[in-house]
DNA sequence: TTTCCAAAATATGTCGGAGTAATGGATCAC
DNA sequence: GTGATCCATTACTCCGACATATTTTGGAAA
């Protein structure tokens, strides 16, 4: 009498190997290790009606079933339902009133850069607009957060670049490894800018490429090597050119806003025009 | 014990042991207070915790009391905090595992750019640096946005950020009407932008900037007009021009900035080097 | 003594049910 | 037609029990 229907719930193991895609390598602390919790019940009930909310499957204004209802529907308990429905509201996806029920939120209301509510919008097909839209914001802010960089580097964050454009360059893109690197590297940039709001910003959005980053993996065409691209940013960086490092990333932002879009009009050919 | 600490939201009145002297007076309703849809009582328990752990009582690392023993010390059922709690954990400000307990995670996983957390963040004495980081953030963002809006906006945004700008001018910024039209007219911008993820980030940002407005109105200092500004953007995005938009935009931001920072030099002299 | 595995201890996770409170809509009076 | 009142529906809160996961420990084996 479990919760067959929520499916990659059920299976432990699948949770496991889920949970255990951590970088290789690692040698900090295990308690800093990015050591997944092992997906719960309630986490898996907020994954499926958070990828059904945003893809479109529950649209704003529709009223969720009652709580029992709906419990019974998953097969799960209503404190379970209930945990997840809390954290969705938290998210700004849904509201939840006695009598009227829970309904599904105008998408302006929607939390779009919270990490989570990234990843189910990414679970599906993504949005074309909704992919461009986050270039843009893209190509505003992280030229910005470069400029900043460069005037406020220290010694340890362009150590830190440095490292992570070596494992780039060692691995490529199609490795795990070298994404990883890639990530540090924007990583360590955004630290370099010693700005909490543009961190977590930034880390959004990095989240939110990386989706991406799977659809060209899945299309045929081969990214061009960014190699270059993030060299010469941290070049620019390391010179202290503010100027320099803004349209160095500009650039490199642009070249990925093109891979992303060649890549799923491959992936889709229908839909491009 | 002590039902009072979550403040108006309390219910059962069996649960006082000894010396309930009931307060006369005290028989205002959790709507008064709040409107909208009343703050539920594990919607307090968020607050009282999100606080507390934006204000620094709770360090990152701590370990949260047991469920049973937090609910019993907060008089609350342990459901109650348990859905406060994995909303906390959808913010990212903790994580609960089996045995191992619920810990503050460091400040980086926070979602610093979620409303609440930021409404949190600025109910208590609000971090200088944290407010630092914010506008320069608007500053970044803002200017491009204003520039984008001056490419894409349409009549009727056109339309409602003039409707906006009457009122500011009708009503001043110290009122609630004229705060409400400020928030309007960069609402309208925003939206004429055509891009969500601008919108929402910018809407965040918005919610914080009013917070700061808090500050400035009990400060004795008297901010400038802000008028003309808004104008002059209101007038670059009229006409088309992008970048006489992002620099009038550039600089109402930087003037807003100075404001606040010296709002906040009165109102904590001490900070203010 | 050191290493490793297994069982216990403990805190979170899940469950089902009962009762309370609040709200939207129907009903009724004016 | 307009307003206030009543009521059914729904979420909200509480409770107590059991399940599950993970750390800790203690003991067996090397």
């Amino acid at each position: 009498m479990l919760a067959a229907v929520l499916g990659p719930v059920q299976g432990k193991t699948e949770q496991v190997t889920v949970a255990m895609v951590t970088r290789v390598g690692e040698t900090k602390r295990p308690q800093d290790a990015v050591k997944g919790p092992g997906r719960r019940l309630h986490g898996a009930i907020e994954h499926k009606l958070g990828v059904a909310i945003l893809s479109g499957e529950y649209a704003p204004g529709d009223k969720l079933s009652g709580e029992v209802a709906f419990a019974e529907e998953l097969n799960v308990s209503r404190s379970a339902y209930r945990e997840a429905i809390q954290v969705l509201a938290a998210k700004g996806l849904v509201e939840s009133r006695p009598k009227a029920g829970t309904r599904v939120l105008p998408r302006h209301r929607w939390n779009l850069l919270d990490p989570d509510v990234l990843a189910w919008a990414f679970a599906g097909e993504p949005d074309r607009k909704f992919v461009a839209d986050l270039f843009e914001l893209r190509s505003i802010v992280e030229p910005a957060a470069a400029r900043i960089a460069a005037q406020r580097a220290d010694k340890q964050s362009l150590k830190e670049m440095k490292t992570a454009l070596a494992a780039m360059r060692r691995h490529t893109l199609a490795t795990e490894e070298g994404r990883a690197a890639d990530r540090d590297f924007h990583k360590a940039l955004l630290q370099a800018t010693a700005n909490d709001a543009l961190q977590v910003l930034a880390a959004s959005m990095g989240a939110a490429v990386n989706w991406t980053t799977h659809f060209k993996q899945r299309s045929r065409a081969l990214p061009r090597n960014p190699l270059p691209d993030h060299e010469r940013v941290y070049q620019a960086i390391a010179a202290g050119d503010g100027d320099g490092a803004a349209e160095a990333m500009r650039i490199l932002v642009q070249l990925a806003l093109e891979d992303t879009q060649d890549a799923m009009d491959a992936t889709d050919p229908e839909a491009a025009r």
